[in-house]
This record gives C-alpha cells, sequence and structure tokens, in this order.
RNA sequence: GGCGAGUUGGCGGAGAGGUUACGCAGCGGAUUGCAAAUCCGUGUAGACCGGUUCGAUUCCGGUACUCGCCUCCA
C-alpha cells in the first residue's frame, strides 16, 4: 500500500499518515462563508485538499473515505450583507451556495461527502456550549457565553503562541465581561433585527469556532484524521476549534493531522478581500480561462509555498493541457505510474508529478503506453478528464463565426495552391491576431480556437 | 514587538549529501513556400557569511531580504 506522508502543522514536521479507522478514513475542510462569490484564494484550499481526497480514495478506497466541508451561513457578515441589501438572509445564502457549487464544479473539484450548513446544526452547537459551560472551560457573562482559554493549559499549542504573547500583541477588542482578554465567543445575544434561536443563555446564534467544532464531532466523531484549511486560520479559529473540541470531548487531539495550504497571491501580496485586489473564479470562467486551466496552475506550485497568480503561467497551462489532449485524444488510460504517486504520497507534491506528467508525455513508444499512464494518473490531479476537456475540442462559436473562419481557412488553403503567398499569409495572420490556431499538415489543414478568441477581430478579413 | 514560512538557472518550479528534474522561453538542426505544430540536440542555477564533511545548492549556525499570522479573511 501506498505510504502518504503529510506535513502536519501540530508538530511542525512531515509525519507518515496512517488513519485511525482505515475502513473510513475522515478529513475535514473548513468551508465558505456564504455572503459572495469565492474569490480565486478560496479556490486553492478546495483544489489542494480536493487532491487529498482523491488520494485517499485511491489508496483506502472511494468509499471509505469520509469528506466533510461546511458552509457557514449564520455569520455577521451575512447579516450586514442582508441588511444592505433588504434581501432575506436564506435567499443570500441560498443563492451563494449554488454559485459556490457551480464554480468549484468547474474547476473539478469533487463534491465532499456531507457539506452541513452550520444552521442545521444550531442543536449540537447548543449541546456543545453547555458541555463547556458544565466542565468548567466556559462561562457566561452579559449575555454571552465565553471559553475561558486560561482552562485550557495547551492553549496557543497550535500556533506556537503563548497567551501572554498573544494579549502583549492584541489587537483584539477588550470587552469588560471578559476574564481574559484572549477568551473568544461561543454564544453571542442576538437582537430582535438578527437570526437567532432560543438557548439557556437566551436569544442568540453561535460564535464562528463553536460551529465548525460541533459540526465536525457530529459528522466524523470526537477525533478524526485530517483537518484542513488556510493559514490564515490557523490562528485564532483552528487554535479555537481545539480547545473547544478537546475541552468537551475530554481528547487529547481533535484531528491526527493538520494541512494548512499557503496564501495565493496577487502581485507578491495576499489576495483577500479587505485589501480589494481579489477577483473571483467566476471572473476568470467569465473571461474564458477554462477551469481546468486554473486548476493546472494552482497544482504546479506546492500547496505550502505561496504562488502568485499571473497572465503567463495561465498560458503555458493552457498550451500544456491542450498539447496533452491532442496527443492523447482517443488513447484508453491505463494504470497510475508509481513514480506519479511517490510525488503524490509525499505531501501532495503536485508540481512533482506534474514534473512526471511531462516525463510520461515523452512517451517515444508506438503504443504509447506511457501517456496512457499519464491519462490514468492526472486522474488523480482531476486533470484530463472528459468533463473538463470541453474547451479544447469544441467548435461551438457563438454568432457563426465557425463558418467564417472555416471559410477564411479554405480561402487561404486556395491561395496557396496557387502559390499566391502574399495573400495566404495575410489571412493567416489575421485569423491567428483573432485567436485561431491554424496547423497545416501537408495538403490537409486544422484549426481551433484559443481561448482569447475575438469574433470581432475577423470583420476586417472577410 | 511576538510567532511562522520562504529565498534554486531568463521565467515558472521539484527532488536528491556526490550521478539529467521537468516545463516555458532562448539557441542550433530537421521539416515547411514562409510560419505554426511536431521531432532531434543544447547553454544557463540554488540570496549572503561561516561551520560539519573527502565532497553541500542539499545538513547546522548567523546575516539580509520577501511574505504570512497575531483583526473578518482560504
Amino acid at each position: 500500500m501506498t505510504t502518504i506522508r503529510l506535513h502536519n502543522s501540530r508538530t511542525r514536521t512531515k509525519e507518515v499518515f496512517t488513519p485511525l479507522d482505515a475502513n473510513n478514513v475522515r478529513m475535514y475542510v473548513c468551508g465558505p462563508t456564504v455572503y459572495d462569490r469565492a474569490h480565486l484564494g478560496n479556490a486553492r484550499p478546495v483544489v489542494a485538499f480536493d487532491v487529498l481526497f482523491r488520494l485517499l480514495r485511491h489508496v483506502y478506497g472511494a468509499d471509505h473515505v469520509t469528506y466533510v466541508r461546511n458552509f457557514t451561513d449564520v455569520d455577521d457578515k451575512i447579516n450586514a450583507r442582508a441588511a444592505q441589501t433588504g434581501r432575506t438572509i436564506t435567499d443570500i445564502t441560498d443563492e451563494t451556495i449554488g454559485w459556490y457549487h457551480a464554480d468549484m464544479d468547474a474547476l473539478g473539484a469533487l463534491r465532499p461527502t456531507v457539506e452541513p450548513r452550520a444552521t442545521e446544526w444550531i442543536g449540537a452547537m447548543k449541546d456543545m456550549v453547555a458541555e463547556l459551560i458544565a466542565n468548567g472551560h466556559a462561562y457566561e457573562a452579559d449575555g454571552h457565553v465565553l471559553f475561558a482559554v486560561e482552562s485550557y493549559a495547551a492553549y496557543g499549542a497550535l500556533s506556537g503562541r503563548s497567551i501572554d504573547d498573544m494579549i502583549a500583541g492584541a489587537r483584539v477588542e477588550v470587552a469588560p465581561y471578559k476574564r481574559n482578554p484572549m477568551d473568544f465567543v461561543l454564544w453571542k445575544p442576538s437582537s430582535d433585527d438578527l437570526p437567532g434561536w432560543e438557548s439557556a443563555w437566551g436569544r442568540g446564534r453561535p460564535g464562528w469556532h463553536i460551529e465548525c467544532s460541533a459540526m465536525a464531532r457530529e459528522l466524523l466523531g470526537a477525533t478524526f484524521d485530517v483537518h484542513a484549511g488556510g493559514n490564515d486560520l490557523l490562528f485564532p479559529h483552528h487554535e479555537n476549534e481545539i480547545a473547544q473540541s478537546c475541552c468537551a470531548n475530554g481528547t487529547e487531539n481533535m484531528a491526527q493531522v493538520w494541512l494548512h495550504n499557503e496564501m495565493l497571491q496577487v502581485e507578491g501580496k495576499k489576495m483577500s478581500k479587505s485589501l480589494g485586489n481579489f477577483f473571483t473564479v467566476r471572473d476568470l470562467l467569465d473571461q474564458g480561462v477554462p477551469g481546468e486551466v486554473i486548476r493546472f496552475v494552482m497544482l504546479s506550485t506546492h500547496y505550502r509555498k505561496p504562488m502568485d497568480w499571473t497572465e503567463k503561467k495561465r498560458e503555458e497551462a493552457e498550451a500544456t493541457l491542450r498539447k496533452w489532449r491532442h496527443a492523447t485524444a482517443g488513447l484508453e488510460p491505463s494504470e497510475v505510474d508509481e513514480r506519479f504517486i511517490e510525488y503524490l504520497a509525499d505531501d501532495l507534491n503536485t508540481a512533482g508529478a506534474i514534473g512526471q506528467l511531462h516525463w510520461l508525455f515523452n512517451d517515444p513508444s508506438y503504443d504509447k503506453s506511457m501517456q496512457r499512464r499519464l491519462l490514468a494518473s492526472a486522474k488523480l490531479l482531476g486533470l484530463m478528464s472528459e468533463d473538463l476537456g470541453d474547451w479544447v475540442l469544441t467548435k461551438e462559436i457563438t454568432g457563426g463565426a465557425d463558418r467564417v473562419v472555416m471559410d477564411l481557412m479554405s480561402q487561404r488553403f486556395q491561395y496557396r495552391q496557387m502559390k499566391l503567398y502574399d495573400m495566404a499569409d495575410k489571412i493567416r495572420d489575421g485569423l491567428h491576431a483573432a485567436g485561431v490556431i491554424i496547423e497545416d499538415q501537408g495538403d490537409r489543414y486544422s484549426y481551433e480556437f484559443s481561448v482569447n478568441f475575438d469574433p470581432a477581430k475577423l470583420e476586417g478579413l472577410k
């Protein structure tokens, strides 16, 4: 069996992965707060940990892996959006979840086994809060329920900070009702105009961190195998999750392995909503960038390294996938390449794995056995699948442009036969400028539309 | 200020204490009316300063710089 190694943020080392139960390998990834379109940075953990999901399914069997990714659909940002637009909260969250699914599907991400919505698990959250109060790890104050960080000796272990350090450098709001400035909210009161649920502490709503702890426990158990998310969630979100879960469940660990992806950057800076330098996955898809190309770019950098999104990478990824898809059209996938899987099993080294795919592609044999392996292997990266391949071979272009291009191609062919090369080249250059890729093969020719294809640029050529 | 990650050839980006990463671009050649595509060949590295070693880009220490977290954020 393939040995998987993963870099555990908790121990800061790469460790051999051994599931608690090989018949049910369990992973949890923090999902989105659903108030807006997912930006490109949101897609990085989705794609990275989708590869982990595929790898685990490959190694342990598709029926033996449970992947939970939540939707945070109760949150102050959602409330603010509702107040600002006059729409209802469920209207906003339902729509945003639909967008999220559409966008992540376009990137070839498999749907997780379970996608719980926080609002469906309020009861479980209230139970957990009550347990934490009962065993002395939480207290009620001024309508809030707060977690007492000093009651948990291991608080700070994941992020490597002491409570004193945190207070020293803290910019947290110091509320008078907190015993310790670092204490965080488990339950907060809701005014009548905000979503709220009746509870032993009055009408209120859950704090952000308790949502993940409660849903993870309900769906995966008190301890499970992998908990993953963006590196910016490491503190405070994951630190707080551990505190809540371990104190409520009386366990030493919440998850065996914690994985954190590095940030996606634009122009060397983190892409984030607060900086306003972000664009959404949908923006790219609408510009004609295929989801498979976005995915390829994401996977060409290791998940624990910062990655810049650039136009050049997009072009290279597109050219590579186009080349692979043309050359392997009609080939049947065989088995997954061993060297490839070694890369992947080594802490999800997708960049190395792609390098191996390049190596397989340069297969000199007549039966193309290595290229058939490429096809089988690439599936583990979610690449080269049939459902993501439309962008290469499709000729369906709106507005009758296909007809126009065909006529121009045939005209050019005639000019060439008549050796009127100036005329032929003029058409070729014009088609090229419009984004049409031309290939001559002896007395035959073919063409294809690049993603930059712009029908308007054909106008002068007719 | 505290905590953490990183710095590889023109660009992107891996592995390995000594043996080709790989891709793109470049260069030379084949092919072509010329291109494109394809094929063959090929140059260029590992921030800086020390240490360990027969030998380090790879291990250890320090310096510089970049980035992230400490506040909602993937």
